[in-house]
DNA sequence: CGTAGTGTTGAGTTTATTCAATGTCGGTGG
DNA sequence: CCACCGACATTGAATAAACTCAACACTACG
């Protein structure tokens, strides 16, 4: 078996790959297996970070992009006074580090939060090799403005106010995201903290856990502690509106 | 003088120009004034649109970006029972389309709100364009990039809770754009409805017209109709958190 | 001049928050 | 091995914030 590639999932965006077939994954996107060999030889393949660990930190100078391999990271910023904001996470085959391109730093941290490995990606090298490798651009291209979409999504389930909205679309968005890395969308390990859900989400830690038992009485679903099973993944989709399908799957439809 | 090109606005990240010099805006980034004739070349100009008018649907397929000359432009998302989900206004200078490179169709609505002209960019030949201008990509991903990081603060934002900040935040940001476009920072127009603002920032019109009238009596702005003058932008920004500073302006530090 | 669209203001209700108490898990050290 | 501690999670009760409903005001426009 061969030497798996960070820098493959940041290519590919989510194909349904348990482990990192090369061929699989790049020539679909248009991109040779010779290719994939010179993309290779640009990460750097860091060795696994534990929970709390940085990958940057707000300020710091832009290096690179991190690609997750296993494990997830949250990204928030400290305000004034130093209270949190979590503005994302990330499940293995996302990409983090993005916003930081266009201003030269990083203006998130990046933290893990759990025992996690990622790819370095840096990124002025990245930027040459589209000069060798045809499609590579596009698909940064590509990659860049599927960010953007999912960001528009979130805002727009921000926008929609009730709590039971909320949490319901993070759950299912959540559940698409591992489901289309070849996991099971109806179980999974909910890395983060009720805390975390609850600034990502713009609620209140009580709310979130209340949100969470409301649904578990209605038989929805079965949390406890990190581990949490998706009962009924249409009904939670429903409530999460448009945003928590239209926004986080790819090319699929609703679950009929 | 010379013709003026959205395309321009396109790659120079609001400069501080009000008339667009083509040298002014180019150089800086890298790309010659033969090279802007390429750009120039696959431009559209549409005739100018009026309140209402469509640049394109939530399906359609992708096209290309546009780039506003002048007026404004809101772009939403209707759900399934038909309502209007804002997602984001576009000022003179930005770009909107930016999303749909990734799917490959719209996945909003953009609509002009009041008479506006844009320029349309079809991105198949702008990408192209990149082989043949050097620093053409570069400026492509620092402009998605910079979606990312500005639609990064307003998750950040909606997670913030409190009506005054959102609203105060949402003035200092379009201040702050306004004032990058070389037009006042303290008065300007509310080219959008009370409701679009309101389902933009995720609250009721009735508490956004609520907030405009605190902040009035706090002598921090004066608002009639579409008309506003911020009165104290420090204070605004002070209520809005580091959001409306830190992730709507460039390099500027606080208005000290 | 009247009407429709938009914006403001008030009163009551709903929702989510805050504050406080209790429960649970996982680790550490006696 | 068990007791204890701290971090995290849940639940309840009171409070505060924003929402809904409803009335009214202003402007634009025919």
């Amino acid at each position: 078996m061969r030497k798996e590639s960070g820098i493959i999932s940041l290519l590919k965006e989510r194909a349904n790959c348990k482990t990192c077939n090369l061929s699989n994954l790049c020539l679909p996107v248009g991109i040779s297996e010779g290719d994939v060999d010179k993309l290779d030889s640009i990460v750097h393949r860091n060795t696994p970070y534990h929970r709390g660990d940085l990958l940057y930190k707000q300020g710091d100078r832009f290096r690179g992009l991190y690609v997750v391999k296993s494990g997830s990271v949250k990204s928030y910023y400290e305000d004034r006074e130093g209270l949190e904001h979590v503005v994302g996470f990330f499940l293995p085959g996302e990409i983090i580090g993005l916003e930081a391109i266009h201003s030269g730093c990083y203006n998130c941290t990046a933290t893990v939060l759990e025992t996690t490995s990622v790819c370095e990606v840096p990124f002025e090298q990245l930027e040459q090799l589209t000069e060798e490798i045809p499609g590579l651009q596009h698909q940064l291209l590509r990659l860049l403005s599927k960010e953007v979409h999912n960001d528009c999504g979130m805002v727009a389930l921000l926008g929609n106010n009730s709590a039971e909205q909320r949490v319901a679309a993070f759950l299912v968005s959540l559940s698409s995201r591992h489901h289309s890395r070849g996991l099971s969308s109806r179980e999974f390990n909910l890395s983060m903290s009720r805390a975390e859900i609850a600034s990502y989400l713009g609620l209140a830690v009580e709310t979130v856990s209340r949100t969470f038992s409301r649904f578990q009485e209605k038989n929805l679903l079965m949390v406890e502690r990190k581990n949490i099973q998706l009962l009924d993944i249409n009904a939670l989709s429903d409530i999460g509106g448009q945003c928590s399908t239209e926004l986080h799957q790819r090319s699929g439809r609703r679950h009929a």
